[in-house]
RNA sequence: GGGCCGUUAGCUCAGUUGGCUAGAGCGCCAUGCUUACACCGUGGAUGUCACAGGUUCGAGUCCUGUACGGCCCA
């Protein structure tokens, strides 16, 4: 299958052909009949226009980690990839290359032409995402893969509306959005951009009813006079004794002679502003709206008035002015006041104007209807859940910002003014005279916007399309559910009396939306956020609401990974969901939750979420395009190798929020970052020092892996590499991938690199002598492998593969257990070694350590020549100490580059050697050219001693030590004083 | 305004119920192409753990406050 490895490691040549034969194999296909315990892993699925960046690297590096350790272990594991589609990022995309090639704005071209071209740019690009996803190794079950918007994902879409229209957790209300008027379209936060304008500010005067002497009105400032025609109220602060006794009373809006209130709200009005009165404009304005809601139910209570069109011309509720464009408005407002003696002054003044990204009008803030999710009854077991410990986050501080979001249980708006995206399925009518006169007969009344559930027998006496519709509904319960709403938000009270029918249509059937449509029924235009289709992924993609063997043995699905900023946006929805749907409508309110704790665990979309951090440039900024500080993760995969970003990144998925990269230009305009050289080096470490292990099992012909006489190094590599599989264990399981990755670097560099490798190389020119060597390195090779597959897989699977053929038997009886795999992706984790653990050889092994660095240490300042060969005696401290010294002696000379002359106690510096000294072994270096160094060496040394006792000598005077401390403690500083200053006899 | 996070070597980060004589990688200095690896080896230097108090026998670690930076929600 494969071949020698290349003298050089090439990332490029291994990943390509690793992938391709993963691919090939099938090696990440799962099947959910297979046996195992369930693994599994949703994407969170990355947007369709977007290409990789340095977050998906992270998040994807970290999943694949899991996936690929919980295969190996023998789980039915599975990582269903998938991709969103982004409502308004795609639509955009594709609204703007229309502009751009044919001068056509969506209008022109039309809902349905517009998604067919929407789905064509899908088809074009939308598979690059995926395509960098298998560059960075991905183990995905490609099979699997999902769109938000495919056909299965609208049928869990569909279904879920479907539940929730009926259970009367959606519905429909105003709310205030950004109004394009330009493009006739509301916009998202992120897509306005603010501009200074000069313009004025203008006071006008509101005159006061029955003031009885006091000021007769009050002045107001404003930007933007026209909307005065909407102001509902006047407020002021009710600490501001200015005004608080006006608080009750009446104004007479100007120009339309409307009598408001004066209304408290200390959270909008601060009385050390202007002139202590504010005009409140609900319809118009975010802080005002606000207002409005704050006074909702109270008895100072007020109105809601809109005097706008969707076109941005004045409305009939303004009057006089209605059918004007917004700027006429202003100078025909603002002349009138000044005609009626009611502009007190007019003031240049220079204001931030929000404006719409795509169309660069200035936005208004615009009430309009929207769909909106009921999230009490959803968000309280969803809270439960995390509370409960049943959903952990990790790290653990993040399960604050989703306790804190969730228990506001704001209502969601889900709709959006796009037509990318699942069309919300309801049909509406307004209903006539008639129909009104019915219900009022029945006196059947909504409760506020919305009401729920129609009874069939009180309908019989209704006639037209409204029986026509509950007749559909009485044959086809399954298919169809009916509502209905009031018509008015503020005014019209007393008028509430259903105004407009709702039929959600539950799946897609020509017959009924036919039949809707010659009811004069129409549907409803806008889509549904796109946070409503993936908050259903756990689900939706495993087939529900279909019973599939996937849903029931991978969902729960084990961990969820993703960032930060979307623990609100999608995780705190995700549990919602997948409590309310696979739960079938059980968890929706809290006495439910204590009574069927148990249960409820079953229905959580995920038992973990890990947080992995954010990835910023050198200055702690945000990456982004627009500055020109992003990494590209492909750049990366082409310089340093896949595997490399892999380390790298895993290396930095600390528990911090966010982790920083500097950034480095090249001079072909790339960027890059230094960082990503320690996962290349580190990889080209693992290659060529598999080379060589390779190249020196292949000549042992021996292939007998029994292992009688271990030697020193030999148990201490296996203890060392009992120890770090521990490590990794412990470090995955708790989401610490950073140590998982720096236990793997430390065992593999500097104790198999630098010592064993080092150790053996002598042993293997004769390679009669080498047979248990080289079981030895054969198992740790083995075993490395296993071990570091999940974070780099390629170059992993690539050694893999030539081992297998060099020595296909690895295992060691009662010591290693390496079952072969002609995969390295299939292969088994490494068993649980803590019985290698051996404290002992620990101990001595790092004895003899110490001796050789003390010998380098001393050639090194004395600038030996490293081929030149000293003579060296030890007096060790004691008999133990000899005999682990005697027995490395080869070692030390090989590592050292030296002779032992004598190894022997009390004895003393031969003439002219140069003493140093390691605890209480006194080593002699002879033929030094200049003593002073290792004198000058040897006094700081003293010092630091010195310093040491003194503070160890403190602590255990002191009583409170004594008493207080733990008993081990005391004992231990007891010895290391001892220890510390036998040594500083020594010296 | 509320919540959360960070501040440890020149840089990027570890430091798990307080026991630290504070670590790693990069960079730096010295030295070596000893055939696995110069994307390397060997050795070395480097810190009032942001600041100010407090608790404790003992604080990088716990508490309070301050400063600076960041994120989320208003």
């Amino acid at each position: 299958m494969s071949s020698e490895l290349s003298k050089t490691y090439e990332p490029a040549a291994v990943e390509a052909k690793a992938y391709a034969t993963w691919i090939e194999k099938k090696a990440f296909a799962a099947d959910p009949k297979a046996k195992g315990e369930p693994f599994s892993i949703v994407i969170p699925p990355p947007n369709v226009t977007g290409a990789l960046h340095l977050g998906h690297a992270i998040n994807n590096t970290l999943q694949d980690i899991l996936t690929r350790k919980a295969r190996m272990e023998g789980k039915n594991s599975v990582w269903i990839p998938g991709v969103d589609h982004a409502g308004i990022a795609t639509q955009a995309v594709v609204e703007k290359q229309l502009k751009e090639l044919e001068n056509k704005t969506r209008h022109d071209v039309g809902r349905e032409e517009l998604v067919k071209r929407i789905w064509a740019w899908k088809e074009q690009y939308g598979d690059r995402i995926v395509e960098q996803l298998k560059r960075l190794g991905c183990s995905c079950d490609w099979d699997r893969l999902r769109f938000t918007l495919d056909e299965q994902c609208a049928r869990a879409v569909r279904e879920t509306f479907f539940k929730l229209f009926k259970d009367g957790l959606v519905f429909r209300g105003k709310r205030l959005v950004n109004w394009d008027v330009h493009l006739q379209t509301s916009i998202s936060d992120d897509e306005i951009y603010h501009e200074n304008v000069k313009t004025f500010l203008w006071y006008i005067k509101y005159p006061i009813e029955g003031t009885e002497g006091r000021p007769d009105h009050v002045v107001v400032a404003t930007t933007r006079p026209e909307t005065m025609l909407g102001d509902t109220a006047v407020a002021v602060n009710s600490e501001d004794r200015r005004w608080s006794w006006a608080i009750g009373l009446k104004v007479t809006l100007p120009l339309t002679g409307r009598l408001i209130p004066i209304i408290a709200d200390n959270e909008l009005v601060d009385p050390k502003f202007g002139t202590g009165c504010v005009k409140v404009t609900p319809a118009h304005d975010p802080n005002d709206y606000a207002v409005w809601q704050r006074h909702q139910g109270k008895t100072d209570e007020i109105d809601l008035i809109n005097i706008l069109n969707p076109d941005g011309t004045l409305n009939e509720n303004a009057g006089a002015y209605a059918g004007m464009r917004r700027d006429k408005a202003r100078t025909k407002v603002v002349d009138d006041l000044k005609g009626h003696g009611l502009l007190v002054k007019e003031e240049p003044y220079e204001t931030q104007v929000g404006h719409s990204d795509r169309s660069k009008t200035a936005i208004e803030p615009y009430l309009s209807d929207q769909w909106f999710v009921r999230m009490a009854p959803l968000a309280e077991p969803a809270l439960e859940v995390v509370r409960q410990g049943m959903v952990k986050f990790h790290p653990e501080r993040h399960a604050q910002q989703y306790l804190s979001w969730l228990g506001e249980k704001r209502d969601w708006p889900i709709s959006r003014q796009l037509w990318w995206g699942h069309r919300i399925p309801v049909w509406s009518k307004t209903l006539d005279e008639n129909a009104r006169n019915g219900f009022k007969a029945l006196q059947i009344s909504p409760k506020g916007s919305h009401w729920k559930g129609i009874d069939l027998k009180a309908f019989a006496p209704v006639t037209g399309a409204l029986s026509t519709v509950v007749h559909m509904q009485r044959e086809h319960p399954e298919a169809i559910a009916v509502s209905a709403e009031t018509a008015a938000l503020s005014k019209d009270k007393n008028a509430e009396i259903p105004a407009q029918l709702l039929v959600c249509v539950r799946q897609p059937e020509a017959h009924t939306e036919s039949k809707l449509t010659e009811l004069g029924f129409v549907q409803d235009p806008d889509v549904l956020d796109t946070w409503f289709s993936s908050a259903l992924w756990p689900h939706s993609t495993l087939g529900w609401p279909e019973k599939t063997a996937e849903l029931a043995k991978w969902n729960p699905t084990s961990v969820l990974v993703t960032a930060r900023d979307i623990i609100t946006l999608w995780v705190a929805r995700m549990v919602m969901m997948n409590l309310y749907n696979m739960g079938e409508n059980r968890f929706t309110s809290k006495t439910d939750i204590s009574d069927v704790k148990l249960e409820i665990q079953r229905f959580v979309p995920f038992f973990d979420v890990a947080i992995n951090p954010t990835i910023l440039d050198g200055k702690g900024e945000r990456m982004s395009k627009s500055k020109g500080n992003g990494v590209d993760p492909v750049d990366i995969i082409d310089t340093h190798g896949a595997d490399a970003l892999r380390f790298t990144m895993t290396q930095m998925a600390t528990e911090t929020q966010d982790v920083r990269l500097p950034v480095k230009k090249l001079p072909d305009g790339r960027n890059t970052s230094d960082k990503f050289d320690v996962g290349r080096n580190f990889c080209n470490k693992l290659w060529n020092a598999s080379r060589f292990a390779l190249s020196n099992l292949e000549s042992i012909n021996n292939q007998q892996s029994t292992a009688d006489q271990l030697s020193l190094a030999d148990k201490w590599i296996l203890s060392r590499l009992a120890r770090t599989v521990a490590e990794a264990n412990d470090a995955i399981a708790n989401y610490r991938f950073d140590q998982y990755a720096r236990a793997c670097y430390q065992f593999f560099w500097n104790d198999f690199c630098d010592w064993y490798v080092e150790i053996v190389k002598p042993i293997f020119k004769t390679p009669e002598k080498a047979g248990t060597t080289a079981a030895v390195l054969a198992a740790a090779l083995d075993q490395s492998l296993r071990l570091m597959h999940p974070m780099i897989p390629f170059i992993t699977e690539t050694i893999w593969w030539r081992l297998n053929e060099v020595r296909p038997s690895r295992s060691i009886a009662n010591l290693v257990d390496a079952p072969l795999s002609p995969l390295l992706i299939h292969a088994s984790w490494p068993k649980d070694g803590t019985k290698l653990i051996d404290e002992q050889v620990e101990r001595e092994f790092a004895l003899m350590q110490e001796t050789i660095v003390a010998i380098r240490n001393v050639r090194n300042e004395h600038k030996v020549d490293v081929k030149k060969v000293v003579t060296v005696s030890i007096s060790p401290a004691d008999a133990a100490t000899q005999a682990v010294l005697q027995s490395n002696v080869a070692t030390i000379q090989l590592l050292a580059t030296c002779t032992i002359n004598t190894i022997a106690s009390g004895l003393s510096a031969p003439a002219g050697a140069v003493r140093t000294v390691i605890g209480t072994n006194e080593i002699f270096i002879e033929g030094m050219i200049d003593a002073d160094a290792e004198k000058g060496r040897l006094s700081k040394r003293k010092e630091e001693l010195t310093k040491q006792i003194a503070a160890m000598k403190g602590r255990l005077g002191n009583e409170g030590y004594i008493a207080k401390a733990p008993p081990h403690l005391v004992e231990q500083t007891t010895k290391q004083l001892a220890e510390a200053e036998a040594e500083l006899a020594k010296l």
